[in-house]
DNA sequence: TTTAGCAGTATGTATGAACATATAAACATA
DNA sequence: TATGTTTATATGTTCATACATACTGCTAAA
């Protein structure tokens, strides 16, 4: 607890100063350990600032599962937490991405597309309403490894002229102000038809995993409705999971 | 808003009451359609309570994300809430348990057996030490839906006479003592070969979801080695997923 | 020895008050 | 017309305070 302090001054608040200072304590072994927080009116009084601001900052990482209260005996941290695994999750593209593996595409290919009634309900727009469809050939060296293809919602406003070269997010987040959130995935399996086996450069009834996505918003509003197949001999879908 | 009122002498607390309110409050189609809910002072004014009190309530929905607040204009329903879920994660087929799906073992095999180099290796056990190995075909009444097999660690103590039959992780827990916490997953494809097609009453070279997890207790010391074998057409794999 | 009860402690609930700040709309000015 | 300016409004932040309640452990009575 020592080193930390809060800067009455600063523009940050008060209670998120306090949150950042919980969420750096609790990573501490002897707190992930099962050691209790020091209590609230102790935390407020040591940093000169009121419980209620302390209880505050505490609330969001107790709705966020990170910390357990108990009445009469103090505050934890979760043991084996499930958020601290899902905060960093990402979408494994996006993992590959930051592991540095060189993911290349192969081809790019640009449309404005009037989008069948599933896209349209999802999105929430007029059937008759045009959206823009990517389809993305990437891969690394040895050869093309997943087929995307992207509907993104008009909200965002991307037109056939974006250039899809560049890195997706980093143009919806620059470019766009969009921030994203939330997605939500289904996965099975399928077997490549011709023109996926062509696509991939695989044979006509190898295996293909299969994942549909939608990426939102923080409000939940949809982003963009994806679908990737996957060769099945590349790939592995690697997660970790948390039971409660 | 009229026919909602507070009862100060419940045991149910204030905040939790106005809490109830506004989810009953938010459904009205007024509200889903994007009006502005009353604002807080309002409300606190009209219930006779304390806007804090108000506010902890919304806090609650604000996180959950069914509303959101926007300073200086109100507080509203967040847009196309496409059922979010993000806090209760389990692995499929425990989902697949709690929501009360009929899943019934087609068969049930129990053998000790020497398991080879990866399980070894896993479990950091002598390569002729035996392992408690379980077969199961599993499925709805319409058929077969997945095959299972899974080592388990001999620390745990499971002998071939165990009741299998009986849900697997109460069996663990109660009667080895044994708290699951995290998995490990790993997903791919593959295509049928003759005896998974058999079992799972498909066609040789259909798709197959494949499965491979680690169950770890708390001290992440992997308990159970698990593989599954998931006909594509009736399962899909969902994930909600997090990004910060 | 067991148990009932009490005191200490930490969180839970609730209030009222004050001021900050973002937003939109009305208004005024160049 | 276009651009500042004011004002009303609603949420955001923060504080001090009081009492309720669940849990732990100690102590005294049965």
């Amino acid at each position: 607890m020592e080193p930390f302090s809060i800067d009455h001054k600063s523009v940050l608040p008060l209670h998120l100063q306090v949150e950042e200072m919980l969420r750096k304590l609790i990573e501490q072994p002897e707190y992930q350990n099962g050691k209790l927080l020091p209590n609230e009116v102790h935390i407020a009084r040591k940093l000169g600032i009121s419980r209620n601001t302390v209880r505050q900052a505490a609330n969001k990482l107790v709705h966020e599962q990170l910390l357990v209260r108990k009445k009469g005996v103090g505050t934890k941290v979760v043991k084996n937490n499930i958020t601290t695994k899902l905060n960093k999750w990402t979408s494994f593209t996006h993992e590959m991405d930051e592991k540095g593996v060189v993911f290349k595409n192969y081809s790019i290919k640009v449309t404005a597309v009037v989008p069948d009634k599933e896209i349209c309900s999802l999105f929430n727009i007029n059937p008759k309403t045009k959206v823009i469809k990517l389809e993305r050939l990437r891969g690394l060296n040895k050869g093309p490894v997943v087929y995307f293809i992207s509907y993104f919602h008009p909200r965002i406003g991307l037109t056939e002229k974006e250039d899809f070269s560049k890195p997706l997010y980093e143009t919806l987040e620059k470019d766009h102000h969009v921030s994203v959130a939330v997605s939500k995935e289904g996965i099975s399996a399928i077997i490549a038809n011709k023109k996926l086996a062509e696509k991939l450069n695989i044979k006509i009834g190898d295996p293909i995993l299969f994942r549909k996505r939608v990426v939102c918003d923080p409000g939940d509003r949809p982003i963009e409705y994806n679908i990737g197949y996957y060769r099945a001999d590349s790939f592995t879908y690697t997660i970790d999971i948390a039971k409660d």
